[in-house]
DNA sequence: AGCCCCGGTTACTTCAACGGTATCGGCGCT
DNA sequence: AGCGCCGATACCGTTGAAGTAACCGGGGCT
């Protein structure tokens, strides 16, 4: 058993929304970070990604397990136990990850300053 | 003057489509990779973008423009020119870009496979 | 009986991105 | 006069991702 994971790993007032990169669908990366530690039910993936509805989590992990990112594994136990675990494919991504946020640390202030200037100059 | 940029740049059976990963809009990646050599005009970038239509090529450099990624320069001339050139911060994405290039050729045809097999375990 | 838990699913709606076609203004060329 | 060039813009339609809200089944607990 890993640690638990953070409710504010994600942070709704991180810019990461802002960014001007993405990993697969919207919430592929954070998934990923997620995962990067161990396998995780569900539920467990559902507190840091509150943010994210059961739907839109199940469409997201159903579209990395087709692109061989994760492999989802249900456990015939009651209550249901389903975990999720990246595969070394998914592994891969995590340096990109990282690429992505030291780009952001370093300059997405700057690229936010740049819209928000030219917010002023519309108006 | 900069060389010509290939028609074929962005050939259309490329599966970038299919990458796991994006910079910005649909069209941002490609944009720098067409102004990593120096500025260019619309027209210009129409020939490699030309499955881009001129109103998204448009919105596009616009964005990037507000974004402060590029910078829009209109001549006083006729016929008229405009010129765009990637600023410095734009040209800090294409380490990211060349990343996501090389995680393409590494890893992209087992994502590709594994999407098939699920298609195929579908139908 | 009634409620909770887990891991979702279903139906409906919203929204922004993307795309297609047509058109514009100013000028030069023929 | 008519056409083309350049760099767009206007209008409209499509698409697909995302969000909202409600619900499900099977078992265990009280």
């Amino acid at each position: 058993m890993t640690a638990p994971l953070d409710p504010d790993m994600f942070d709704p007032l991180c810019p990461s929304s802002a960014m001007p990169f993405r990993v697969g669908d919207k919430w592929t990366g954070m998934v990923i970070r997620c995962l990067e530690s161990g396998p995780r039910r569900f539920t467990e993936l559902r507190v840091p990604l509150r943010a994210v509805t059961p739907k839109v989590l199940s469409e997201t992990l159903r579209a990395m397990e087709r692109d061989g990112l994760l492999t989802r594994t249900a456990y015939d136990e009651n209550p249901p136990r389903v975990e999720y675990a990246l595969t070394p494919l998914g592994r891969t991504l995590i340096p990109l990850l990282d690429a992505a946020r030291a780009w952001s640390e370093t300059h997405l202030p700057h690229l936010l300053a740049a819209r928000r200037s030219h917010e002023r100059d519309a108006s």
